[in-house]
DNA sequence: TTCCATTTTGCAACCGGTTGCAAAATGGAA
DNA sequence: TTCCATTTTGCAACCGGTTGCAAAATGGAA
């Protein structure tokens, strides 16, 4: 139905390789055919179907989005940055919602039917393996807010978790806490893991702290709340630190159900620093993840593996 | 680099169109045929180029997903049930984050040049003109959470905003408030519009209750919290109806800021019932929104579009 | 005007698929 | 075994583009 490159070769009385020239940035043409093309296009209402050149360039500008984190208000600002970042350099996000999946071959297959040039896995919680099956299967990956390793078998963009939880835990010393715990997201999210490290080990240089931790099952609030209702029923800690943002709101609204107050009588500290953390009726105090670097990182990331797919995988932490 | 249909063909000892005929539903293939086609499939690891055989179906699966709503958490839940319920019927979402921009052309060439088989216009805030674009385009194009309009020119998923005014009106009628507001949205969002309009036409059944209204500048928390602190400086009234649920929050917290209590001093009713509005310690009264109902409903009219363009349009409204 | 180096253009093959049509294969009945 | 209706298969053209190569056009120098 709309115009094809031959309906305007016909009309402007010029082959169809002239056409596609025009069309074409750095190809040969002359300013007079060019005009003739142009009028012609114009005329018609032609702009050239991209997914049938893609079939002879091989380049699509279609990058995969795989995310599973559809739950998490911060994911928003990440599909935000991620959707007009891509948009600006002339690439289109194909998502891919990854909720019920847990088998990389299905995703793996429909990208490659839709022949994306890159994919980008913007999750916290997926296995590492999942970024490494596409890249086994030949298609540039960069793993965002993924786990930082020494030697990446993929591009990983992210922050360092281990540093995070020191961080967290030398803040919680300076201000004096002498009992403190970990209440972290899935224990079996990298994320989690890493920053529960860093966090124990900062404070074994402090023996005469306590320290205690737990696991909530999921980084949401219902799981922050429900893991703090369950710290409150003994004696909790003076300070904790939680996996995330929202899910020290969840042990915000259980301590508070509880008839304590924060920081008056526990102490938390969040991490991501969302939006929301800073609304005034939630007001939390939290570590900021540098969202919009890690993202413009990964988009550049993509880019330059989209010119040398073979770049050695690397790793930048933020 | 991957394998092709002819690579297939090759192998197995048969033309490219028996290979073609075995991955197409309904064609026409012996069972014999069928499985040496798929033996050596499986051996290559060959799956359809989706994108090249669009070219000859004119299919390509692919569906626009239009948003420029990046900043309300309801988003994310929309996103989700939007890219799942797509992956369900076999179609692909392609993200489009219109937040930057306005005029509705580049945004259609753009899908065009994509060939997607359809647009899903998921926005309150954007004009009834853009989701029209597609249609004149020749896109089959769903507005999801637009206007309902009497003789709709595209379809329209969405709720009754008026009803909701209404609804919103005569629920603080009976809760016995003298002294009502409404505290809307964007003044030029035809949800607002909508809204207002209800809630004053049911308020004019009530003449003894005075009623006023304010706009904030978007659906936003510091919008609703900036309004409703400008609001309190005088005497405020009784009880709001908030154009949504983040714009209640931001209201709330500017409530909680000058020492009053909810609902104890002002009475204040949400719309949208986000997840976060049942949070414990944000704890808001609002009016539900279907969104998964109206998300299946449009997905399931983008799909029947798919078969039948002409398809006369229609307003689908909860 | 002629000559020649350089630029522009069109031809035709190709990218990875699908499909109408005719020929070949199948298989049941006689 | 022969015949014929039905099913299966391959050929070749096509979808909407791109691109290497050779031929044509251009334009400056002599």
């Amino acid at each position: 139905m709309p115009p094809t490159l031959k309906d305007v070769a016909e009309r402007a009385g010029v082959s169809r390789a002239a056409v596609s020239r025009t069309f074409t940035d750095g190809a040969s043409v002359s300013l007079k055919m060019r005009r003739k093309v142009e009028k012609a296009a114009t005329e018609l209402g032609y702009s050239p179907n991209a997914l049938a050149s893609s079939l002879t360039t091989g380049r699509t500008k279609l990058i995969g989005l795989v995310s599973n984190n559809f739950h998490n208000p911060i994911f928003l600002e990440v599909f935000d940055l991620f959707t007009r970042g891509l948009q600006e350099r002339g690439l289109r996000p194909l998502l891919v919602n990854l909720s019920d999946e847990t088998d990389p071959a299905n995703s793996i297959r429909m990208l490659r039917q839709y022949s994306v040039d890159g994919v980008v896995v913007a999750s916290s919680t997926l296995p590492p393996g999942f970024a490494k099956a596409f890249r086994d299967a030949g298609v540039p990956v960069v793993h965002s807010f993924g786990r930082y390793a020494s030697s990446p078998e993929v591009h990983v963009v992210g922050i360092d978790n281990a540093e995070c939880g020191r961080m967290a835990a030398r803040e919680l010393v300076r201000r004096g806490y002498r009992d403190v715990a970990f209440l972290g997201g899935p224990e079996s999210a990298t994320s989690t893991q890493d920053r529960f490290r860093g966090f124990m080990e900062e404070l074994a240089h402090h023996p005469e702290i306590s320290v205690r931790h737990s696991f909530a099952e999921a980084y949401s609030f219902n799981a922050g709340r429900k893991e703090m209702l369950a710290r409150l029923k003994d004696k909790p800690a003076e300070a904790y630190f939680c996996g995330d943002d929202v899910l020290s709101i969840g042990a915000l609204s259980a301590i508070a159900d509880s008839g304590l107050t924060v920081p008056g009588d526990i102490g938390i500290i969040g991490l991501n620093d969302m939006e929301m953390a800073g609304w005034e009726n939630i007001n939390l105090t939290t570590i900021r993840q540098p969202i919009s670097q890690i993202i413009d990182s990964s988009i550049e990331l993509i880019v330059s593996m989209l010119e040398n797919p073979d770049r050695y995988p690397e790793a930048r932490l933020f």
